[in-house]
DNA sequence: AACGCGGGGAG
DNA sequence: CTCCCAGCGTT
């Protein structure tokens, strides 16, 4: 059975006339194709395409990359969010380098081993770098495929994956997988998206959802998330011109980016009730200051209501907190991968001494 | 199978 | 506001 179904034949030939030049379609190369594709786990390519260009700036190979402390991967990092993509993207360069001698490996059931990389990335990366004939099914396949052919189970659950893989096989032009995959993706981002241009479409006339005027019902979807609210109260603890921060532990939000010292309370309290339970900073709290409100955060499922306070202590007062807090300057503290949280702190409060030298 | 994980752009 | 983006790993 290797006849091409119409949609795929006008697929790509829509995408020969509307493709955008974006960089990671200029290269053969899997270290840039598998970059690229971690980087838009996600992530939309306007979001994601600067982060691109500055890493394969900084990290032109898959051993820079390999080579880099963590640190440095994750300032770089900085503000794109699923942080844990950029500790498996160094975890994948390291066992490329060492169990592959810095060739990634060809196949569809090699890549998908590799730390996140999953069914999605190994299809991409080995369609795209090595011709391989694995469609991919994102949240664009999901999309056009649900509204094209009918398809009215929800694509929030995974059960249902199955049956848009199978559909995307067998639509897949396998002499020409890197460009059928690009071509259903530049599609589901141009034209059917999630508000579709159902006008200018060239394969309405074969569209379920079009026919049926279900293009605003489908995919289905069912949404169950749910939000949490939490309030975080910053203390940026200044001394002798440096500033104590702490890097983020496992199983919670921004996993290995560094934070001010943090009280994390049930609801929005006086600085005189956060400091109530505190056996650490409250004998200084002649010397706080509370700074503006940073406006609450939003993550896709949790809300982070937050306050900030200053802490100046004097130079000659003995203060240590030990452990996994550490003092920074300035310039050692822009170094380092911080929430857009912590970011927009620092930024929006600029004219604090320490930041100035 | 269900859940946790960022940040931002579009409608 | 809501939705969702070139998804993946953990439980």
């Amino acid at each position: 059975m290797s006849t091409i179904h119409p949609f795929s034949e006008q697929l790509v030939s829509w995408y020969e006339k509307n493709a955008r030049d974006l960089p990671w379609r200029q290269t053969n190369d899997p270290y840039l194709i598998w970059l690229s594709e971690v980087i838009l786990q996600q992530t939309r390519v306007a979001q994601g395409l600067p982060y691109f260009e500055k890493f394969k700036e900084n990290f032109p190979t898959v051993f820079d990359l390999a080579a880099a402390p963590e640190n440095v991967l994750l300032r770089h990092w900085q503000g794109l969010g699923y942080y844990s993509r950029a500790r498996n993207l160094q975890k994948t360069a390291k066992i490329v380098v060492e169990q592959f001698k810095g060739f990634f490996p060809k196949s569809y059931q090699e890549l998908i081993k590799l730390p996140g990389i999953g069914p999605y990335s190994a299809a991409a990366i080995s369609s795209f770098a090595f011709g391989e004939p694995h469609a991919v099914v994102d949240g664009n396949v999901f999309r056009i495929l649900a509204r094209y052919f009918g398809i009215e189970v929800d694509i929030a659950d995974s059960k249902n994956r199955k049956i848009f893989e199978k559909l995307a096989n067998d639509l897949l032009i396998k002499s020409q997988a890197a460009k059928f995959n690009q071509s259903i993706m530049e599609f589901g981002s141009l034209q059917c998206s999630p508000s579709p241009n159902c006008d200018g479409c060239p394969i309405k006339i074969g569209c379920f959802a079009f026919l049926n005027g279900k293009v605003n019902s489908l995919p289905v979807k069912t949404n169950k998330v749910k939000i949490l609210s939490r309030f975080f109260n910053y203390f940026v603890i200044e001394k002798n011109n440096k500033i104590l921060v702490k890097k983020r532990a496992n199983k919670d939000i921004w996993e290995g980016l560094y934070e001010f010292y943090l009280i994390e309370t049930e609801s929005v309290l006086s600085l005189q009730e956060i400091l109530l339970n505190d056996k650490k900073i409250a004998f200084f709290a002649n010397f706080t200051n509370e700074l503006p409100a940073p406006k609450p955060h939003q993550l896709s499922h949790q809300k982070i209501y937050s306050k900030a306070f200053h802490v100046q202590i004097p130079d000659n007062f003995e203060f240590e907190l030990g452990g996994e807090y550490e003092w920074k300057s300035a310039i050692e503290l822009e170094e380092l991968g911080k929430p857009v949280l912590i970011g927009n702190l620092i930024t929006d409060n600029f004219q604090l001494p320490v930041f100035n030298s």
